[in-house]
DNA sequence: ACGCGTAACGAGAATCGTTTTCATTCTCGG
DNA sequence: CCGAGAATGAAAACGATTCTCGTTACGCGT
């Protein structure tokens, strides 16, 4: 999806929930679409100095309310942040299990189909309504083998 | 697997890493086998009164080095443990969005063959030595629903 | 059996990522 | 242009987890 219109979608997610769409958050989610995945607090503070940690905490939590955010859970000690999918494209994460980076992958449109209809079935058979999956790859990274 | 033969597992694997295997350890193994699914330190503590909440992070990291017990990170603050899957089954989580309850489900052999193809695929395309992957459904659970 | 050295324990203190507070600064509708 | 409600930022509070340190229990050699 093109700057612009990452932009536009995201402010009108969060006009939908009676959210502004400040220099703060277009801070945050312009970080967010330049950096390759998933990405920490630490890190996003120090791609844009203006930013203050409280704020961003609390501008991320916003964002994800209202959808223009993914929270990711890595194991290590930090959480990481990423845009929704429907800002970017379905992919899911090779995290390494040395250094806490984490790439995105994704996998071929068989596959995938093919997982959502097992995923499906599943969640049915045990009285669970799905909304959605998370499938991650844990391992070493090329940088730390 | 009979709880005889995880109680010699574990046994076998804290002898390996030359720790041993203590009343409390013991009882910790006890209690995650006895509760169907990831459970979280409180709910550890709950189950067995006589163990400390302090021993039981120490002890459980242990357990997690030695491979008898693995740490799940499901979004909320909580970490939860369960038995180490060479000890159970195979299984994915099932994850309620709104109270956090973890359940397991397994998905079909040819389901899970296909899915183990495609990470090697992705993994090695990635420059990536994987030696583990996560999958897990969120949605909400029949009780909150 | 008896000690000795070391591992494990338990209670509380410390840590540190995250959340909250609160006074100040923006922003938008009227 | 004003005023009310949002958003901000710095600093304090929070809380799950980890560490400290004195005590206890285990395994092994004698």
């Amino acid at each position: 999806m093109a700057e612009a219109d990452v932009n536009e979608e995201v402010a009108a997610l969060l006009r939908r929930a009676d959210q502004r769409y400040t220099t703060g958050r277009r801070r945050v989610v312009d970080v967010l679409e330049h950096s390759g995945g998933p990405i920490t607090i630490t890190q996003i503070l120090a791609a844009d100095e203006s930013l203050s940690q409280s704020s961003v905490y609390r501008n991320l939590t916003i964002l994800e309310e209202v959808g223009a955010v993914t929270r990711i859970v890595t194991g290590d000690d930090f959480t990481r942040y990423e845009l929704a999918e429907h800002l970017t494209e379905h992919h899911h994460h090779l995290i390494c299990s040395d250094c806490g980076e984490v790439t995105d992958f994704s996998l071929d449109d068989s596959t995938e189909s093919m997982l959502d209809s097992a995923f499906h079935q599943a969640a049915k058979a045990n009285g669970f309504t799905a909304t959605a999956h998370r499938l991650d790859l844990f391992g070493t990274c090329g940088n730390c083998a």
